[in-house]
DNA sequence: ATTAATCTGTGTATAAATTACACAGAAGTA
DNA sequence: TACTTCTGTGTAATTTATACACAGATTAAT
């Protein structure tokens, strides 16, 4: 697994091979909660624990590219925006073999895709965010960084990905990020700040079945 | 190079191996200057080419020990610390075969530093940022984000690793952040805002050898 | 030694951004 | 029809960021 040659990068003159995975760690938001999809592996090790998915790099994929494919292959999500989180490298964070993953988030809206369990996987759930199981691997850490660093992103940009569906009233949209940051928020300052950022436009329709009768709004194109 | 087994991740079956590489940014300040270490191939590819001190991650190790031991490898610094940056991950950013690394950033005082190229260098040189030549792989992007990952935690912490020496004047202070952050600050709203974080002791001394006699400042413990 | 030049050290006024807060109207529910 | 609940809106107070000028200290020049 140790071979010297001249491709390698100029200081360290020994190559080491090394299983790199990808993990996603993909939020939704449902019946006004925060969630994440987790599954639950059927194969060793941590069999039976849930973790978040996940999957080895492929040849010639990009880290992205195969982290589109994972989550294909799981869910049918295809094309996700994906954002970088962190590398993980501990030497023993696999307990069979060496695996540095990187982890990335998406959001996704949950009733758009099917949870069927499929290769080595048991069972696949939306866990609510703060009735997360213990987690096998480190996913533990690996989703409390991904959730802070959607935080971040969140509180400087409007982003929701996909979470909200075409059209949604500002209570809609107020109510996710209070999911998110876990905390709430003023709901005029947050009309303020939202609508002066000039991405969202007021279709002048209504919701209808709630009080009061919202508006609906859309994303600027 | 591909082979399943019970130990890969859940939805991916089939493992690949690949070289993982870490790159390091090392920034210094020297002569008021912000400079960025880079070395000189003297193998192919991009042979006689300056790029980021880079090598691969070795058995054993984590990424933050790889990096300590490529840097202390090449300039004898030890155990710096390390902010990580991203990951690059497309297929053809190495000519010969894959590899995807993982890139970090260092702030050191380069005066403590020897500069004698080793292994697979045939230069090693401090540059200034605006002085840069073309670098090889895709390490002119590696620097620009590695930059930014700096700027951001500039502007946010009192950040300056070992760039100054143990005790400063609040001018060299701001000399330093407007290097780094590339434009001019107001010299009162700096120390105010620099004061006010209650990290820095006023040692009382006063620098020798330049007018105004500015007090010399250094880290409260 | 005197003078000139340059750098340090300091406060306040203004502008901008954030926060706190209350009530009338619209739609659903009983 | 009355009642409840949600939406939609403006302003005052606070905090934060920005702009700005001069006197004292030290070195450099003569």
């Amino acid at each position: 697994m140790t071979k010297p040659g001249p491709m390698d990068t100029a200081v360290s003159p020994t190559s080491y091979e090394c299983t790199i995975a990808v993990e996603c760690c993909v939020f939704g938001f449902q019946d006004n909660v925060l969630k994440i999809l987790l599954v639950k592996r059927s194969i060793e090790p941590f069999k039976d624990h849930w973790v978040v998915p996940g999957g080895v790099m492929r040849e010639g994929k990009t880290l992205s590219q195969s982290v589109n494919d994972v989550l294909e292959n799981l869910t049918g999500i295809k094309k996700m925006s994906l954002e970088q989180v962190a590398c993980y490298s501990a030497v023993d964070r696999h307990p069979v073999k060496r695996v540095v993953s990187i982890s990335f988030y998406a959001l996704v809206k949950p009733e758009n895709y099917p949870t069927i369990p499929k290769n080595y996987i048991s069972d696949i759930k939306w866990y609510e965010l703060d009735e997360l199981p213990k987690l096998g691997f480190d996913h533990d850490i690996l989703v409390s960084d991904a959730l802070n660093k959607l935080k971040e992103n969140l509180k400087e940009h409007l982003v929701f990905g996909e979470l909200l569906p075409d059209r949604f009233t500002l209570t809609e949209l107020q109510d996710l990020y209070e999911s998110i940051l876990g905390e709430n928020l003023d709901r005029r300052n947050f009309r303020k700040k939202i609508l002066q950022m000039n991405l969202l436009e007021d279709t002048k329709e209504k919701k209808v079945g709630v009080k009061g009768g919202p508006s609906l709004y859309k994303l600027k194109k």
